[in-house]
DNA sequence: CGGTATTTGTTCGTATGTATT
DNA sequence: AAATACATACGAACAAATACC
């Protein structure tokens, strides 16, 4: 007889199907080692070297005391032409939410200027906000509106909660992402508190530019995502 | 007094240093588990533990009686890097540059399978890599590709320094980028060691599947770029 | 708030299987 | 074929973090 496989990778297997048919859903808590071992019939150090291999493969993460939990898995956000959050992330089949930080006119910086296609010094909106994805924090970002392009964006901004919906208040009717960087980071303490996680977790930067129909750029801003919550997705087509 | 650190990750810091510093090169056999177990005066699963969190960092690889030795280096010769790595470096004004660091064939792991459509427990070639750009290291690559389907690939990768020629003597004459995921992460002791970061440095992590005129894949893999000095851009069109 | 029970993490011990030398 | 060496598995005990009352 081929008896090959070893026991715990038998178990892990068993285990890694419980969650794919979601008899263990997200956040769940797994029974404990010793009850899993009951389970199975095994020793405890046979069902951890099978939760080792989950672990590592991301599925589950252990709390020592706690337990083991069915890992999280991070939102995955398609990055496209025509990016909406509040669609993003009601396709991925979790609830939007904004949480406006701050709304002030500032004097736009060199780079700034230049991207939004403005004149040194000119004043622009800039807004911060957290996004969020079932109630948890999974993204940072400051937005800049060039006000002499969009007078009403203020008002706008202010009485809706989404940002495309303000933009086509302010006569926008669709736009488009003209430029999209991309980068990695590490939080620093403000960004670690707004967005709930450790100081120098990893963070991945993208500074796009959203255009009018015209090509006039109408917001140019960075979004912080936690890298640990947000898988940002390129699908072709 | 702290007794933070266990005993198992002393040992495997230990051994990461040995191997650092070039007192095991690669290819080296390690002493075995019982000469370390006496070495350090502690248990074999002790060393063992240890030697398993080295194997998963890809730092050694442990044969059944044999015995453990340094790992040659992961190395990479992905994605989206592929194609456009070298036009974008070029273009950027930067000498683009590659170093193999390592091809083995090995089994592939379960979401591996899934990702190249292969059945479970499939051979795949595992070439990793790691990119320079005027002579830095910017990105290491982890490169997987279906054996059964490329029976060529091995030899194909060692003739040619890029992989769209290697695919082509292959038989694929084009492949697209089906999938790309992006997140970040932080950099561990190893990827720190071969991009020349600090441990904890971010990194901006992409996985990504390639396919061929037919569909089916023909490359997957992760490729890690070091989030201080890359920034990927998309612009569509 | 504090003490206690629970649960995972670490370490040693022992035995057997299996692949390599 | 035999010795060597890693892989798997069970058992026991304590430490450390967490959860609960």
């Amino acid at each position: 007889m081929s008896k090959k496989t070893p026991l715990w990778a038998a178990i892990a297997r068993t285990l890694r199907e419980d969650i794919a048919q979601g008899r263990y859903a997200p956040g769940d808590k797994l029974p404990t080692e010793a009850a899993l071992a009951t389970r199975f019939g095994v020793n405890r150090h046979t069902v951890r070297h099978a939760l080792s291999a989950l672990a590592e493969d991301g599925l589950v993460r252990t709390r020592r005391g706690a337990g083991a939990f069915v890992a999280a898995r991070p939102t995955e956000y398609p990055l496209g032409k025509r990016v909406r959050f509040n669609e993003n992330l009601l396709r991925a089949g979790r609830r939007p939410g904004r949480r406006e930080l701050s709304l002030e006119t500032r004097t736009a910086s060199d780079t700034e200027a230049q991207m939004l296609d403005l004149s040194p010094g000119a004043r622009v909106l800039a807004s911060h906000g957290l996004s969020l994805a079932d109630g948890l924090p999974i993204a940072l970002s400051e937005s800049l509106f060039p006000i002499t392009r969009l007078p009403e964006i203020e008002r706008a901004l202010r009485d809706n909660p989404s940002v495309t919906a303000a933009l086509q208040q302010s006569g926008i009717a669709d736009y488009t992402r003209a430029e999209t960087r991309l980068t990695a980071e590490v939080a620093n303490a403000t960004q670690a508190l707004h967005l709930q996680i450790h100081e120098g977790a990893p963070l991945l930067r993208s500074t796009s530019l959203n255009v009018g129909p015209d090509g006039v750029p109408v917001e140019y801003g960075h979004t912080w995502f936690a890298g640990d919550r947000v898988t940002l997705t390129l699908t072709e087509g």
